[in-house]
DNA sequence: GCCAACGTTGGC
DNA sequence: GCCAACGTTGGC
């Protein structure tokens, strides 16, 4: 099992309309250390979801359902997606600004490479994200 | 193959 | 809305 974090602008797509949805084809990703994560992603990894631009929290966890398959919303090059369905929303966002403030989530890449789109997340960073995350201030 | 210029992302 | 950081493109 891995675990992984990926972004999305409400404004897109936000983790209520996965919601809503059940399901959505994670796609669009033309970048190529993000395509490589996204490679990475098997059936049945946890993947947490963030709001970017707006919000700048993480509001969810999502799954993967099924693993890197050809991106068709791309017209030339190796482009790849996934899908994803909705796990559970968190009790509380956590804030990215909560996440700066804690010593033990420094080496996240969305702290450290604020413009990575899909990313990894040790265990134990997923694990105290969802921990924060279910604890109310 | 290097690097300057440009485009995009995303925090502020 | 601005701009810093990063990735990509293209001229040499």
């Amino acid at each position: 099992m891995n675990y992984w974090l990926v972004k999305s602008e409400p404004d897109e797509y936000s983790f209520d309309d996965l919601i809503k949805e059940g399901k959505t084809m994670w796609d669009g990703i033309r970048n190529y250390a993000a395509r490589n994560h996204l490679r990475g992603m098997k059936k049945g990894d946890l993947v947490l979801y963030y709001h970017s631009r707006k919000g700048l929290e993480v509001v969810g966890v999502s799954k993967v359902v099924k693993e890197a398959y050809p991106d068709p919303t791309a017209e030339k090059g190796d482009w790849s997606a996934v899908d994803l369905e909705p796990v559970k929303k968190l009790e509380r966002p956590l804030t990215l600004k909560e996440i700066k403030a804690t010593p033990e989530l420094q080496e996240l890449p969305l702290v450290r490479i604020g413009r990575l789109s899909v990313m990894p997340v040790q265990e134990e960073e997923f694990q105290l994200i969802l921990q924060m995350g279910e604890t109310e201030l």
